[in-house]
DNA sequence: GTTCTCACA
DNA sequence: TGTGAGGA
């Protein structure tokens, strides 16, 4: 599948993903180093992002405004990771596999929200946005 | 002009 | 996460 070529193929600038993105180069950086996403370098150390990591870091940024934090950030784009992993092992066309469902998210975020006990600055947007979960 | 790393009144 | 320094 030369598909999954052009798809990792390196080709944006900070410059260009953060237009994409909404995000400041300081958050995408901070990203890098939790491993959410791993672009590539140019000899003079610039970061060169692929369509890949476009989409991971769409994902990222859709799901830290529904609340999730990092680490709950890591944990699905892991089992993403993991779901695509055996997918390829098995050779398996696409045995059809949505994002995320909805009671996975809604276990991580309730699983979070006793871990934290509430976000301190946040707290209030994300038990709005919560809400619906526990009613 | 851009991006990089490192560090923090 | 923001921001500034200092360099490439």
């Amino acid at each position: 599948m030369s598909d999954e070529i052009r798809r990792n193929m390196p080709l944006f600038s900070m410059g260009t993903i953060t237009k994409l993105t909404d995000l400041t180069p300081r958050q995408v950086r901070y990203y890098e180093q939790q491993d959410l996403i791993r672009p590539e370098r140019t000899r003079g150390n610039q970061r060169l992002f692929s369509f890949h990591d476009v989409d991971r870091l769409l994902q990222i940024k859709s799901l830290m405004e529904k609340g999730v934090n990092i680490a709950g950030v890591k944990e699905i784009l892991q089992d993403q990771d993991r779901s695509q992993d055996s997918k390829r092992a098995e050779q398996k066309p696409r045995p059809s596999k949505p994002d995320l469902s909805e009671e996975e998210l809604h276990k991580l975020l309730k699983r979070q929200l006793s871990e934290l006990s509430y976000q301190p600055n946040r707290g209030h947007l994300i038990s709005g946005e919560l809400s619906r979960f526990f009613h």
